[in-house]
DNA sequence: CCGCTTTGTTCACCGCGCGCACAAAGCGAG
DNA sequence: CTCGCTTTGTGCGCGCGGTGAACAAAGCGG
C-alpha cells in the first residue's frame, strides 16, 4: 500500500456548502450564492453549473417576479423537484411512515401508513423497506440515501435503539445494522450508483429539531433546542451551528428526568417530579382528572381536550396551567444550560404554547437567570412531519456535503 | 468598491490546523504532523518550514530518543519557547494575577498577584495591563495578544461581564471594552505588527475548562463538561470539538441553578436546593458545623477541613458525603442533557472528588440514565491556573487560526 | 435611444497541494 | 562492514480550483 489520504480531494471544495444553500432555501439567485460562499462570481457560476450538471439543482433563467429591483435580473436557482430522492421512514406507536423527499425537504410520495404493532423489528422494517421500494418503482426515481426515525434514543456510534419501549421492541435493538440489512436486501441504492444504502437511523425528535431548523420554524436558528412529547414522556434535542449535537454517544438531550415538581409523582428514573411523567399527555388527563385511554391515543386525547375544553372548562384550564409551569420550570433550566437563540415545542407541548403562550413565556423568563435568556422566542414547531423530513435530511447529509457522491464509481 | 471577500485567501490553508497540532503537542513529529493533517509529507515539510520561519515553532534535526523504532528517525517539532507569547491576566475576588503565556500554554513570566479589592474596574483593568507590560518590557517577548478570565457570565457579543459580584463590580460593566481600551492605553500589541491588542475576555471557569482541554486532563475529549466552584456558588463550561460552547449569547453552562435538594435551602433565583447553594463550599461548611470565615477565603477552609477532617471527624465526613450526594445528582443530570465523554472537576469539587471518588462516580451512574452514560470518567483538574492558561488560549486563537496574522501589514 | 446598475461568462494566471522521484538516516542480518 | 529494509525529508513537474479583470447581457429610467 502507498498512501493513505484522508481527504481524497474530491471535485470542487465548495460544492456542498453551495447545495445546502439552495437545499435549505437560503440561495434562491447565483448572486447570492456569490455571496454567501464568499466566493466570486465565476466560481459559484461553475459551482451552480456543476451541481446542475449532478441533476440536483435547476436555473431558471425567467424569473417570474423582478419587481423594482436595479440591474439585470438574476436566474433562479432551486431544487430540481424531478431530481433524486432519499426514502425516509419513521416508526412509532401507531405503526409507521415512508416516504420519498427530495432535496429541499419537499416530501415526493407517501405510503399508507401501516397500523399494526410489531415486537419484531425485522418485520416491521421489511414492511417500511418495501412501502419505500413500492414508491422508488412507482414514481421511478432515482435513489441516494434512506433515512429512519425511531421513537428512541439511539446510541452512538453502534446505532441502536436504547428503549424503543413504545414500539414493544427489545431494548438496544441495532436498529441501524437492521434498517441496512433490509435495505441491502431490498437493493436500494446510496448516493454512489449501485453501492447499497447505508441505513441512516436516529432519534425521531433529534430528526424533528433538524428538519425544524432547516426547513421549519427553526431556519437561522444558531442554537435551536426543540422539546417534545409522543404520548407518553419528553424528548429533546439540540441543533447546534446547523448540526445535531448528539452528544459522545448519542444520548445528548435525554431530557425528561430534569425535576420540575419535587413533591411530584415518582419517576422510574428514581427521582421525582421529572419532565418526563409531569408533563407529557398523560400528565394533563391525570391533571383534569379525565380517565386515559389506550397508550397510543393519549397524545390525541389530551390534544382534543385541550383544543375542546381550554379555558372554558376550569379543571382543563387548572390542568394546562399546572403542565405550563412546570414545562416552563424544565424549559428554564435548559435555557440556562444550553442558552439557545430559539425554542421549539412540538406534541402536547406545542399544545400548551397555543394554549397560552404568555403563561409560558413568562414562566420561562421567570426562572431563566438573565432577562436576556428570558427573550428567547418559544415556537411551535411548523411541519407536519418533521420526523419523517429530518429522516430524509439524515440520508441526504453525505451528498449535501459531497455532492459527487452520487456519481461517483 | 469592487468585490468584497470574505475568504482573504491568506496563505497555505493547513497552516491554522498544523500549529494546533504542535500547540496541543499533539504533532512531536513532521511524520505524525503529515498524518494528523492528511496531507503528503512534501507539504506538511513545508507547512512546518512556514512556521518555523514565522518564529513559532522549532525543528530539532537530532531527537534524543530513538529507542527500538524502525525506519529514519523524524525530526522533531516543538513550539518555539524563545516565541512570542500573549499576555493572560485573571480577575477573582482576592485580586488579579498577570502572566505571559507562550504557545503550548507554557507560563513565561507571572507577576505577583495584587490583593486589593476595588469597585472599579477600569482601576483593576489598568493595574493588570500595567503588570503585564512590565512582563513584557522586562522579557522583551514580543506580544500577539490577550486574555482576561473574569468570575462573572460574560455576555457575547457585547462583553459585559453580566454578575462580577465577588469583584464588587457593577453588573454589566463593559469588561472587553474597558480591558481593550486599558490595552491600547498601554500600547499592547495584537496578532499584527503594531496594531493594538483586541481585549479577548470570557468566564473563568470556561477558560479553565478550554485550558484542560487543550494542556491539562481534558486532552482528546470530544465533548468536555467541566464543573467548579470559587467561593461561592458553582460555574459550568462544556468544550465541543476543541470549541468552548458559550451558547448564543454567552450565557450558556449556567448551571448553578439545577435542583439538587428539592427540599434544600432556598436560593436567590426563587427556586431551593439549587446545586449553587448546596455543593459550594460554604455548603460544606455549613453541613460540617463550622463557622464560615470571611467570603475571600471560603475556598481555602473548606479545602482545609477536607484535608483535615475526612474521613476521620464524623460531622465532616457526613457533610463531605451530603454535598458529594448532591454534586453527582447534578452532574448525572448534566450528564443527560450534554451526554460528555468526560467531566472535570475544579475548586471544592474536585476535592470532594478526591476525597471519595468512588461515591461520586456511583452517584452519577445510578441517576444518569443510561449505564454507558454513568461510566463517564470523571476527572479533577490537573492545571495550576487553569483560567489563565485559558485566557492565553483565547489569545492565541486568532493565530492558531490563521498563523500569517502575525506578519501581515 | 443611451447611460446605469447588476448579473453572468470567458480566460489567463497563480499558488496550493499531489504524486513521484530520489536522498538521508538509522537498524539488523549476513 | 556492507547490504538490504524501513521510514523520513526534500525537490520538481503538474493539475486544478479559484481569482481577477475583462466583456457581454439584461432590465430600468431619463
Amino acid at each position: 500500500m502507498t498512501h493513505h489520504r484522508t481527504r481524497p480531494d474530491r471535485g470542487r471544495s465548495a460544492l456542498g456548502p453551495a447545495l445546502q444553500l439552495v437545499h435549505t432555501g437560503r440561495a434562491p439567485t447565483r448572486a447570492v450564492l456569490t455571496a454567501e460562499l464568499g466566493v466570486t462570481r465565476a466560481t459559484a457560476g461553475a459551482v451552480a453549473a456543476e451541481l446542475q450538471g449532478l441533476g440536483l439543482i435547476t436555473v431558471d433563467a425567467r424569473p417570474a417576479v423582478a419587481a423594482g429591483a436595479q440591474g439585470r435580473p438574476s436566474h433562479r436557482l432551486a431544487v430540481d423537484p424531478g431530481g433524486p430522492v432519499v426514502l425516509a421512514a419513521q416508526v412509532h406507536a401507531d405503526g409507521f411512515r415512508a416516504a420519498l423527499v427530495g432535496l429541499g425537504g419537499t416530501v415526493v410520495a407517501t405510503a399508507p401508513g401501516c397500523g399494526d404493532v410489531d415486537p419484531d423489528p425485522v418485520r416491521v422494517l421489511r414492511q417500511v423497506v418495501a412501502a419505500g421500494v413500492e414508491l422508488l418503482e412507482r414514481t421511478g426515481r432515482r435513489c441516494v440515501g434512506a433515512g429512519l426515525a425511531v421513537p428512541s434514543a439511539v446510541a452512538e456510534p453502534e446505532g441502536t435503539a436504547l428503549n424503543p419501549l413504545h414500539l414493544a421492541w427489545p431494548p438496544g435493538a441495532p436498529v441501524r445494522a437492521l434498517f441496512a440489512e433490509c435495505l441491502a436486501d431490498a437493493g436500494v441504492t446510496g448516493p454512489a450508483p449501485g453501492a447499497p444504502a447505508l441505513g441512516h437511523a436516529a432519534n425521531d425528535v433529534n430528526l424533528g429539531a433538524l428538519a425544524e431548523h432547516r426547513h421549519g420554524a427553526g431556519r437561522g436558528a444558531q442554537h435551536l433546542l426543540c422539546v417534545a412529547t409522543g404520548h407518553r414522556g419528553v424528548g429533546g434535542a439540540l441543533v447546534l451551528r446547523g448540526r445535531l449535537h448528539t452528544g459522545s454517544s448519542g444520548l445528548a438531550l435525554e431530557v425528561g428526568h430534569l425535576t420540575v415538581d419535587p413533591q411530584g409523582r415518582p419517576c422510574h428514573c428514581g427521582s421525582r417530579g421529572c419532565l418526563d411523567v409531569e408533563t407529557d399527555p398523560l400528565a394533563l388527563l391525570d391533571a383534569a382528572g379525565r380517565e386515559p385511554g389506550p397508550e397510543s391515543s393519549l397524545l390525541h386525547q389530551a390534544r382534543e381536550l385541550l383544543r375542546t375544553g381550554f379555558p372554558g372548562d376550569p379543571a382543563v384550564r387548572d390542568a394546562a396551567h399546572l403542565l405550563i409551569d412546570r414545562l416552563g420550570l424544565g424549559l428554564a433550566g435548559l435555557v440556562n444550560i444550553l442558552n439557545p437563540d430559539r425554542v421549539i415545542l412540538g406534541g402536547l407541548h406545542r399544545e400548551l404554547l397555543r394554549a397560552d403562550p404568555e403563561r409560558l413565556r413568562a414562566v420561562i423568563a421567570e426562572r431563566s437567570l438573565w432577562g436576556r435568556s428570558g427573550e428567547v422566542p418559544v415556537l411551535a414547531c411548523s411541519l407536519e412531519h418533521n420526523s419523517l423530513v429530518g429522516a430524509a435530511e439524515l440520508a441526504w447529509q453525505p451528498v449535501l456535503d459531497d455532492p459527487l457522491l452520487i456519481q461517483e464509481v
